[in-house]
DNA sequence: ACCTGAACACCGTTCAAGT
DNA sequence: ACCTGAACACCGTTCAAGT
């Protein structure tokens, strides 16, 4: 069919401009699924955004599972966790990073279902975030209830988020409005106040949900800490670290 | 190639014992889906499940997705809010059993994400779930954040759980350890403090930060409701409803 | 060593045809 | 009204062949 050969992607010497490469790969399916969506997401979408057929990615990645497990990686590589500040500004910082990534790339959200095979990035990460509480005098159970209260806050708060019915800039007070119409009026009267009450008030935004809850985790968190040390506590409050 | 026909299906009067409804393939989409994931839920299978070709699925739904918009609602209708009882052990046992359904279907959470039309099931038990705390003397902003952050942890929580490296029966500390190897030992030191003070102790369960972070939640909710109402709270101590 | 055409065994879905 | 065979335009992946 395409008789004519394009030389895009070569130099002027002759050598391949961008060889084919992993990291090259991954960032092309990360543009992918942002754009499009994960459904667009294709060996052969892949490859031809890079100028190649589907097979030659085969030469660089075991398969497509190889490239999402990738993908996540690099996505949370972008997630830092300030270690010059006090454990809950930096575990709130990076809370709110990771939630800005999940934004960013809600493909990621799926995709962390799936993912298994914690990549060097993601253990660093970690390896990091709980140096923090480390040295805050965190124990090592309590470093255990933070991560998991934490990270399920944030993951959960995305998925919502994204299942929400539409999107923001969309109306829906009047998608509400039209919800409520197609039931009997008296069945749905707790859901009915809530939408009028609150929903469909002008300045409503799920969004604004996510800080609330975050610092309900967090007060919670530094109520135990303070509670299982409460001298040395007091202690770090006129001095060192 | 199949020249045998079987009459499987059909009853002694040669009418059809069990004609094709949604409900019947909902059933068989989910059976599947529990058995041997989402990957293995195609249109075929659901079909061949109930003795018929993947074609007549489409005299009942209109396409895969109206199945997997089915599934999650049928799921959660299984979801019950007691409504005898005070709000905070309502929401308690609320949340716990949408954990228990996420746990036994996990491909619910990953359908979650997707699936924005909410049926008739789920527009129920938000109103019950609204109810509870609307009795209870929630205004509605804190129903708001009652709801965004109870779901967001257990979803998250459930999410987390699904993505955990291994399954609970294997040998998590086996590969705590293969992957701590893999690595200077010094780049992960406070990950190899907490895999050793923690992860890597005999009675280590995932599952049970669930309680915690849920009641570190529900504290927080109970403080800020007592809070918003402390005379109407203290009335209702001694007395109805 | 890296790239590729052709092919395989799948998908979801359409359509015209059967009863 | 409901079911179906054949077909369409896709998938991920393999393999033998090219350079």
């Amino acid at each position: 069919m395409a008789t004519v050969k394009t030389s895009r992607g070569r130099g002027r010497k002759g050598a391949p401009r961008e060889p084919l490469t992993v990291e090259r790969i991954v960032e092309a399916a990360i543009a992918i699924a942002d754009a499009e969506g994960t459904s667009a997401l294709t060996m052969r979408s892949v490859a031809a955004a890079l100028g190649v057929q589907a097979m030659s990615l085969y030469n660089h990645v075991a398969n497509k599972d190889a490239i999402l497990d990738r993908m996540v990686d690099a996505a949370f590589a972008r997630v830092v966790v300030p270690t010059d500040v006090d454990w809950r500004t930096a575990m709130r910082a990076r809370a709110l990073a990771i939630y800005e990534v999940l934004r960013a790339h809600p493909w990621a959200i799926g995709l962390l279902e799936s993912r298994r095979t914690p990549g060097a990035t993601t253990l660093t990460h970690h390896d990091a975030t709980i140096g923090v509480m480390r040295r805050a005098g965190f124990s090592a159970a309590l470093v255990a209830h933070a991560l998991a209260a934490l990270d399920a806050y944030v993951y959960g708060f995305a998925i919502q988020e994204v299942s929400l019915p539409l999107q923001p800039s969309e109306d829906i007070p009047a998608l509400a409005q039209e919800v409520l119409a197609s039931m009997p009026s008296d069945a749905l009267a707790n859901l009915a106040w809530f939408a009028a009450e609150h929903v469909m008030q002008p300045g409503y935004s799920f969004s604004d949900e996510l800080e609330y809850g975050l610092d309900l985790v967090l007060d919670g968190l530094e109520r135990a800490h303070l509670a299982a040390r409460p001298a040395r506590a007091a202690r770090s409050k006129r001095g060192r670290d």
